[in-house]
DNA sequence: TCTGGGGTCCTGCTACGA
DNA sequence: TCTGTCGTAGCAGGACCC
């Protein structure tokens, strides 16, 4: 893989320029997504609100205090999602090798379209321009022989916010095979992809502060400190080695949902309760794509943030709303929420597929359920997820289900690529 | 400074059967 | 029969990504 074919186009700040398609009069504001509850966090800032020093994971508390005049969106992730949607198509008319990251970046390889849509270089300036006239929208394109380099040079192709105001970027970024150690060094280690907060503090502890500090040292220096997999994988990355293919299907591995309350919950019956919404929206997933998991998995997150995770793994997959809430309830009894829970998870992973498997002894008793969860998946196909639910979410005589594309801290709910009811953009 | 939600992958530990 | 070893599966947690 050494002639850069690879793309890696990255929209700019996806969430907030969707919003300014939709409410053109709140161009040059600063827009920011997300943050809508004291809980919540930054999803997309426009470059106006970047340049206050609000960025992307930032706490929407400390996101108003550095800028009140911000102009704060819900955000809309069915919107996201189909505006999504229609840039991906844009890609896959030059090349069927698209590998969706989220629902803003993906990756293609460009190889074989050469004949017929011309050089790399040439199609990532048709992208943008596509991307452009057709969905409004601006994009940076990183074009190198790896996907890794593809990324990094995505990000050097970025438009910056300054002082000053929004700085336009190059807009494309070629990195050529002959110069990608010499684009690579200089740049910070904490740059390479797998690199986060504990990483780096490792690795500056090895007095490791670039890429070249890291290509430079002896893998075996690397893998003492990061474990074997890491090590070497990192150590292959900062030298410019990185073969791994664009994948245009990949699998789901998990399924899952949670939540962070507005307040800690102290007691079972409450977290119980939270416990069947979520089960159930994982449940109404897992049917949806004909999957089935054989392990259910509890996250709990206390008030000091200290979080565990219980699961249990059954011989057979299920997709049954019943099934998952009663081992995610029988996880939770032996946890204790009195010291306070600020988020509660359920997920289902080992999937495979769903359709066709036989009822368990355990699930026979709930064979009744069968016609009901049905129905409710097919209201819910027809009517949207709001339009029925669980009776013990019943509130005051109507159920409270958190709607398609309702996020539940305001803007967006990522998903893994593939999935419309996901997958986040910063 | 205060930390959402959806994921993936890796590591270390333990239990268990061959 | 007992003990040690090895491989595998399950579990829990951590780190990372968008």
């Amino acid at each position: 893989m050494d002639e850069p074919g690879i793309l890696h186009v990255d929209m700019d700040a996806f969430f907030v320029s969707v919003e300014l398609i939709d409410h053109p009069e709140l161009r040059g504001r600063p827009v920011v997504v997300g943050g809508a509850g004291d809980r919540g966090v930054v999803a997309a800032a426009s470059y106006e609100a970047r340049s206050f020093g609000i960025h992307s994971a930032m706490s929407s508390v400390r996101a108003r205090r550095l800028c009140p005049q911000a102009v704060f969106l819900q955000g809309r992730h069915d919107r996201y999602g189909e505006v999504s949607h229609q840039v991906m198509e844009i890609f896959t008319s030059f090349t069927p090798l698209v590998e969706p990251i989220s629902l803003d970046e993906a990756f293609l390889d460009v190889r074989a379209a050469r004949r017929l849509h011309g050089s790399p270089i040439t199609i990532a300036a048709d992208i943008r321009r596509r991307v452009h006239d057709e969905a409004g929208l601006t994009c940076s394109v990183g074009v190198a022989p790896s996907k890794f380099v593809a990324k990094l040079a995505s990000e050097a192709a970025k438009p910056r916010a300054s002082l000053q105001g929004p700085q336009p970027g190059l807009g494309v970024k070629v990195v050529g095979p002959d110069q990608v150690l010499a684009f690579l060094r200089p740049l910070p280690a904490s740059a390479l992809w797998g690199v986060g907060p504990a990483t780096l503090a490792r690795l500056t502890r090895l007095g490791v502060t670039t890429i070249a500090d890291l290509a430079d040292l002896p893998v075996e220096v690397i893998t003492a400190t990061l474990g074997t997999a890491a090590g070497q994988h990192l150590h292959a990355l900062a030298n410019g080695i990185d073969d791994r293919a664009v994948e245009p299907e990949r699998p789901l591995k998990s399924v899952g949902h949670e939540e962070t309350f507005a307040q800690d919950h102290h007691g079972h019956d409450t977290l119980e309760r939270e416990l069947v919404r979520l089960a159930d929206g994982v449940g109404s997933r897992l049917r949806r794509h004909g999957l089935a998991g054989r392990t259910i998995t509890l996250k709990v997150r206390f008030s000091d943030f200290h979080t565990i995770t219980r699961s249990s793994t059954r011989t057979e997959a299920t997709d049954s709303t019943q099934v998952i809430v009663r081992e995610a309830k029988s996880l939770l009894a032996a946890v204790d929420p009195t010291p306070g829970v600020r988020l509660i998870g359920v997920s289902v992973s080992g999937l495979s597929q769903g359709i066709g498997r036989q009822l368990t002894l355990d699930e026979a008793g709930d064979a009744g359920w069968d016609d009901a969860t049905e129905a409710v998946d097919a209201i819910r196909a027809r009517f949207g997820p709001a339009a029925i639910g669980p009776a013990t979410l019943a509130e005051g005589g109507r159920v409270r289900v958190r709607q398609e594309g309702e996020a539940p801290w305001g803007p967006d709910r990522p998903a893994p690529p593939g999935d419309p009811e996901g997958s986040g953009s910063r």
